[in-house]
DNA sequence: CTAGAACCTCACGTCAACGTGAGGATCAAG
DNA sequence: CTTGATCCTCACGTTGACGTGAGGTTCTAG
């Protein structure tokens, strides 16, 4: 499969495939005139890739996991790897959870304010980071 | 207070606290001879900022939010921003949650691999280790 | 009064994951 | 055979949130 296709299937571009290349991510053939062939494994393998890249994983920790899915053998440092990531996106996840909270608390007032404006509370201390009080 | 104990309670740098007013994230007052001079909710507000930015928002998303935080006034505008924000944020832990529901299948395949190396892999030459030894 | 800590303003450097031409070769269809 | 789509390799540009000096002023403790 050349290049493009690969790039429609997997819902990237041309260019990131180039670069997931030259990164070490994938290895493709090379047709006698230059023109890059993908096994159609290729495609599965790029989305495993964007969806790590998606959690926030460098190219660097993506090359240094993608041999385990080949070989299925577990170093240490591959366990180690494997679950230190884990954590690091257990605590991104913590994070944006904590964020959602706030917005959704903020969102809560909006509503609060838009079907009474004149009857909001004038001081409530929004950017403490309290949890909201049990409602009833 | 002046910007070094800001950034020490609030746990940012200077340099980032000096980005935020550039920014418009942050004002400050300037002493006669050009120092800043924050108030006591400096501190909460640039631990908010934080939140936001580690949930992804960027600068400007930021400075059209933090209005609402002094006002409470809430515009169609203000709450589609807030709304338009928790959607991004809940889709990036959808993609976070399922990046980790994927490493963790491959992590427990790399646990059975080290629970029993031959059934994964023909060659069964275990070099001294300091690892459990398969008991019968 | 003096030294060092803390502050100031430029202003260029960084890093990652691509985007975006430039300039040219190759492929697939009519 | 030609033409338009697709491909190639450089190689510089982009974006965001700061880092990192350079060169100079101000504050504060002894």
């Amino acid at each position: 499969m050349r290049i493009g296709k690969v790039a429609e299937r997997a819902g990237v571009s041309v260019r990131a495939l180039r670069y997931y290349e030259e990164q070490g991510l994938v290895i493709a053939d090379r047709s006698p005139s230059g023109h890059r062939q993908y096994p159609e494994s290729a495609v599965e393998r790029v989305k495993f890739i964007q969806l790590l890249y998606a959690a926030g994983l460098t190219s660097k920790a993506i090359r240094q996991i993608l041999p385990f899915l080949e070989t299925l053998v577990a170093t240490p440092q591959m366990t180690r790897r494997l679950t230190d990531e884990r954590a690091r996106i257990r605590g991104q996840i913590d994070a944006l959870t904590r964020a959602h909270d706030r917005l959704e608390e903020l969102i809560r007032l909006a509503a609060e304010y838009e079907n009474s404006p004149a009857t909001c509370s004038p001081s409530a201390d929004v950017t403490a980071s309290h949890t909201s009080p049990p409602r009833h």
